[in-house]
DNA sequence: TCCAAATACTTTGACGTCCAAGTATTTGTT
DNA sequence: AACAAATACTTGGACGTCAAAGTATTTGGA
């Protein structure tokens, strides 16, 4: 399974050998394709014992950090930029485990909450812990590295739209 | 959907605020993961009026850079680095849609090879070109920005045991 | 006030990925 | 030569994601 040659190196050269154009942004994508794989691999890895994967950790984390550990599902969606059929998923699941329950909104009858149990509340905490360890699967990639991935997909994820005015200085 | 704050930089605060470790691996992780999904959106968007998405295109330009248009379906998995059972599934589709045929090894029975058609091969440029025109997904990034996250995922795809030595000076 | 449009969530269906198991063939060892 | 182990691919099942359509409720203008 382990080449001895780099294939996104090779890659590249054959791009130029057919005189395609773009080469360089072909390799960045392709890097963030394969990083992506790499870490998503580790993660999963790391969070199954605890019978999560890293989408059911980010909605624990997430209502974790809130005051009352409860948040509309919409607006778990628009934080975690994924598709409002995917937070039902997901918390579907969360559900299932008895980490989160769902809990009609107060005042407006359209929407429904995910609230965090003391179940997911200690979940969360081993899992934290469990990811740390293995550094979030970016294990190999050095301080410099880290801060260097973070500002160029900064760029990336404004022209995406992620977000409009510019954050607080990162860090 | 367009946030007023950038989502990383206040999961970050709040990983802070909650005393969780490992503050910078979560959040070059979590650019890494956004970064995918804006990738592969893109390009899924760009592919889509060809009849590709990312996984197909990769196959088909794996094979117009051999000499002879064919590769084993093994080595197909080894060089893009994906599971054998999604070779399958990839190969399936592109041979239903002609622009790929499996043809039998000539000496190894296990074997089976895929063969990029004439179709196939006018099909990968034009993606080629399609791909070029939105630079693969990575508007946004800078020049610099791409160099650097090649350069950093490139220590990363090596502690994951992608390849062994290492490259030749990449570009 | 009334009702079309917007919003919030769920459901269904099409894909894509991986793992595990199954089939066929070749290799390597005795 | 014989046969266990390795190799190559396919199949079936579990999940995850997204898009589109459906239901319920709220908003905002006429």
């Amino acid at each position: 399974m382990t080449l001895d040659f780099d294939p996104i190196d090779e890659a590249a050269t054959n791009w130029r050998g057919a005189g395609w154009v773009a080469v360089d942004a072909m390799t960045a994508a392709t890097s963030i394709t394969r990083a992506h794989q790499i870490l998503s691999g580790r993660i999963d890895t790391a969070l199954a014992p605890l019978g999560l994967n890293f989408s059911r950790f980010e909605v624990l984390a997430l209502l974790s950090f809130t005051k009352e550990g409860e948040l509309p599902l919409g607006k778990v969606g628009d934080r975690l930029q994924v598709h409002p059929a995917s937070v039902t998923n997901t918390v579907n699941r969360l559900e299932a485990d008895g980490l989160v329950v769902r809990k009609p909104h107060p005042t407006d009858r359209r929407t429904t909450l995910a609230v965090l149990t003391a179940a997911g509340q200690g979940r969360v905490e081993q899992a934290a812990v469990a990811l740390a360890e293995i550094e979030f699967g970016v294990a190999g990639l050095t301080g410099d590295g880290r801060r260097a991935v973070d500002a160029a997909i900064l760029e990336l994820r404004v022209t995406a739209g992620d977000f409009v005015s510019p954050p607080s200085q990162r860090r």
